[in-house]
DNA sequence: GTTCAAAAAACGAGCGTTCGCCTTTTATTA
DNA sequence: TAATAAAAGGCGAACGCTCGTTTTTTGAAC
């Protein structure tokens, strides 16, 4: 019984994918036909139904596979962290995420047209429980921040979740919004600033202003002997 | 000469352009049909083209409708802000910003269809040089800031614009991309545990770590004797 | 009767999918 | 070993439907 050659299947499949991620991201699912996808994959109409049951199955295909990749990227991209909250660390990994957007801004387009033609069917759980996935990731590295002198009390899972969901959105805008530096500074610039910020917190020496209780019940301000700024009375 | 009433016309656009946005933002552009809009504006497909000249034209229009009326949105909410990086006034902020993102989920599904149908031409510039915007609005506001004692010392119209931006992405993912408490814990849990960690920082009382230049070029460093955390050297 | 808005029908192009045919590859048989 | 048959991949046209837009018809107002 006759059967063609494994990876020549494979490497149609994978220029029929190509195209069509290229295809969906510029225009999207909708706005995109089957004949453009075989003319960028330099196959036949009839081929791609070899392969895909219907235009819908072809998408879900390509997400599938982009996913199971971008998971992976991400999980490489931890794997080097250390010491996490560390400036150096941070600019590091501020790096990284950025390589993480602009080298697969194709995939985070791919989620709008998820949440706009597919009501986010096939993304329902990508940002779901984000410190808890961090925690399973990263438990130690997250830990050992906490024990040192000098962390801010906070929940490190928390405060990692806050910088990674605050760093990609800067780089999501500076790709696929046009946002044309749009803090005004250079990426490196804007990573730089923020990093500083929310190291050192927009007031120092815990001169901290309208404190009331915080949200965790513990409040460690018998330690704090600092006189309480006045309050605004203009 | 018979002349339908003005206001007939306007509420017939009005009822189109709703029809539009609502079908937009659930199936895309491409994805719906002037069909589809005509039935639910309980209007004629004929009657459609007696106001927009292309499906497009509609789309175009709905969208310089919207901005204008968020642009408006937005500086209103400023306009309420006083003493602007105190923890009540972050509060109220993000309190704000959350119906600003939720009650117009609409608005930002068609920042994401302009992204990937459009080529973001009709949103090019609504990210472009935050800080700016914020200082042209909340110049007086800003400066106060900065004078105040405790101050950390950075940008206020930054620091803002990186307030504003997170909390504009917390809701978006909530309500846009499934979310479902995302951080783990409910919108004003987050806000709160955002709020404080963003006013004491990660490290506090000037521990902070692997401090190298700060990007205003004062570095207080001669105040802290701390010891040096060892270099990672594995 | 005239004018205008609106409704409904029609038009021509484009769409996703299927079908018939061709080509290639391998197995079978003489 | 060569010829033939069978099977599978692939191509391109055709099908039936949908689409945006235009045209024709209808109804209302004056």
């Amino acid at each position: 019984m006759p059967k063609i050659a494994q990876n020549r299947i494979l490497e149609n499949q994978r220029r029929i994918e190509t195209a069509a991620l290229e295809l969906f991201t510029k225009q999207g699912f909708h706005g995109t036909n089957i004949r453009e996808i075989a003319e960028h994959a330099e196959v036949s109409v009839g081929a791609i139904y070899t392969y895909y049951p219907t235009k819908e199955a072809l998408y879900v295909t390509l997400v599938r596979n982009y996913k199971a990749h971008m998971e992976q990227l991400r999980d490489q991209m931890f794997s080097s962290l250390e010491d996490i909250f560390s400036k150096s660390d941070l600019k590091k990994f501020t790096s990284e995420i950025r390589g993480y957007v602009y080298n697969h801004a194709e995939f985070w387009l791919l989620m709008y047209i998820d949440a706009i033609e597919f009501k986010n069917q096939h993304f329902a759980e990508w940002f779901h429980n984000m410190p808890e996935q961090f925690r399973s990731r990263l438990g130690p590295v997250l830990s050992k921040a906490k024990r040192q002198p000098g962390w801010c009390g906070q929940d490190p899972a928390f405060a990692f979740a806050t910088i990674y969901l605050h760093v990609i959105t800067y780089f999501l805008i500076e790709k696929l919004l046009q946002g044309n530096r749009h803090l005004g500074v250079s990426d490196e610039q804007a990573m730089d600033k923020f990093i500083q910020l929310l190291s050192g917190g927009l007031w120092s020496s815990h001169e901290t202003r309208s404190l009331k209780s915080r949200s965790n019940g513990k409040a460690p301000v018998a330690r704090r002997k600092m006189p309480r700024v006045l309050s605004m009375t203009s």
